[in-house]
DNA sequence: TGGATCGACTTGAACATTCAAGTCCCGACT
DNA sequence: AGTCGGGACTTGAATGTTCAAGTCGATCCA
């Protein structure tokens, strides 16, 4: 029950605050921000998809809503892969940079700022477990991401 | 990241379970499951939103559904206090019961299985910090829960 | 008595996500 | 050379949630 509790606070907390203060949900903030880190600031919408944690079909629409603000925009590559990727653009980038202290701020807040050093380790281990259990896919796009950001 | 993991992959799973198997989502299960262990079956809107974590709106919609469904019916209470209740149809009974076993065995084989007793004690402690930071509502829900349970 | 306000809802429109096609190109098989 | 299947999207409709009114009694004063 707890967990459940969790689970049906904590998103939303996280939306209100990003939604308040950018105008963008959460899935939204993270293509800006995998974009942010990828190399050119541009990366192949299927694997962005797996990135940010959502369908390709979800990704699409989201990346008709940004590229109407201007904050990226399409590009086909041509080319043996055939496929198009999203880049950032500046203003996204801009936009991006704006938005993210009060996103870190709310994380810090709602996470780290509650829990014990040991907590927030226990939690990593748990989380890791389930989210194993609940999706090998997220969970390996997610071992993935720890090893990139480990190289930084 | 291994949260936001978790955050992004467990409630999908769960989701799936029970739209696969009962054509419920997690919500209108909840629904349903709080008003099985109301007395008399039946629970005020206001307060059940409450319990089942949503807003009086999202409920509204969400009993409609289940009205349309038999599994539930609104029912005006005059009197003093002038609200409406939603009470569990004996079909909505008989429907949850079906529905249960298999919710039960999902989130044990997502959650507890995967664990170690000492894992299911930290998380318990480590979702009620976050969930009273996120949102102090669904925490006071949580604890009058819990207090509810173990009455039992 | 007669508003003003409040709580408990309901409703409909706006928005986001999912779902089921549909398109386009590529590479493999025959 | 032709076509079959598959990957990488896009699109539009269906579904569910949120948001902003709107309704309807009850209660609070003045």
């Amino acid at each position: 029950m707890s967990l459940i509790a969790m689970l049906m606070s904590l998103p939303p907390a996280i939306d209100a605050q990003l939604k308040r203060d950018s105008g963008l949900n959460f899935f939204e903030y993270s293509i800006l921000s995998q974009l942010s880190g990828a190399p050119g600031r541009r990366m192949q919408m299927a694997r962005l998809a797996q990135m940010a944690g959502g369908t390709l079909s979800r990704l699409s629409h989201a990346a008709s809503r940004l590229e109407e603000r201007e904050l990226v925009h399409r590009h086909l590559v041509t080319g043996e892969s055939r496929c198009t990727e999203l880049a950032l653009t500046d203003a996204g980038m801009t936009f991006l940079e704006a938005a993210a202290p009060g996103h870190v701020r709310e994380a810090r807040r709602l996470v780290f700022d509650v829990l014990t050093p040991e907590q927030v380790a226990q939690v990593r281990d748990i989380a890791q477990s389930i989210t194993t259990a609940a999706s090998p896919e997220v969970a390996r796009a997610l071992r993935e991401a720890i090893v990139a950001s480990d190289r930084l």
